[in-house]
DNA sequence: GCCAACGTTGGC
DNA sequence: GCCAACGTTGGC
C-alpha cells in the first residue's frame, strides 16, 4: 500500500503545468525539519497531491508520483542558489529531496475553501490554524475524498 | 536552557 | 498589503 502526502508550491515560483512540462522534478528547496523528515518517510510508488498556495485560488491541482527516495539537495551546496546553506556539505549533508514525476492535473482547482467544507477533512494538517508545513501526510481516507471532489 | 528578536509563510 | 502563527537564531 502507497502512503500518501501533499506537497505546497507557490505557483509563481513552480506549478502543476511547470511539473507536468518537466515530468520529473526533484522537490529541492525544502529547509523545514518537519518537511525533510516527511520526504525521508517516502517510498517509491507513494502519491501525493500538488497543492497552489499563495496564489488567487489556493487549493489542491493534480496529483505526483514519488519515483526516488529522498538523497541530498545539491541546491543547499550551490553558494550562487536561493537555497544555499552553508552548513549543509555533500560529506554531511542537511538538507534532502525525493524526485517527483506528474500523474495527473485536475480540470478545475480543489480550493482551499471548499476543502474546509468536508468533515472528512477537517483534522487535515493542511486546514489546522496556523500550519506552515510544506510537505506533509494525508490520510487514506482524506485522499479519497479529495479525489472524489477532484 | 531561556526567550526576545527576527524572518518567513500564507490566507485573506 | 496586513498580520497571525510559527520556526530559527543568538545573546545571556
Amino acid at each position: 500500500m502507497p502512503n500518501y502526502w501533499l506537497f505546497k508550491s507557490e505557483p509563481q515560483s513552480y506549478s502543476i503545468d511547470d511539473l507536468q512540462r518537466d515530468g520529473t522534478t526533484p522537490w529541492s528547496g525544502v529547509r523545514n525539519y518537519q518537511a525533510r523528515n516527511f520526504m525521508q518517510a517516502m517510498s517509491v510508488g507513494d502519491e501525493a497531491f500538488f497543492y497552489h498556495s499563495s496564489c488567487a485560488v489556493p487549493g489542491i491541482v493534480g496529483v505526483c508520483l514519488v519515483v526516488r527516495t529522498a538523497y541530498p539537495d545539491a541546491t543547499a551546496f550551490d553558494s550562487r542558489s536561493e537555497y544555499y546553506d552553508p552548513k549543509s556539505s555533500p560529506e554531511t549533508p542537511r538538507w534532502f529531496n525525493v524526485d517527483v514525476k506528474f500523474l495527473r492535473a485536475f480540470s478545475d482547482v480543489v480550493p482551499l475553501t471548499r476543502l474546509r467544507e468536508i468533515a472528512t477533512l477537517t483534522n487535515m494538517p493542511l486546514l489546522q490554524r496556523g500550519q506552515r508545513l510544506s510537505v506533509q501526510p494525508v490520510r487514506a481516507t482524506e485522499w479519497r475524498a479529495i479525489l472524489k471532489l477532484a
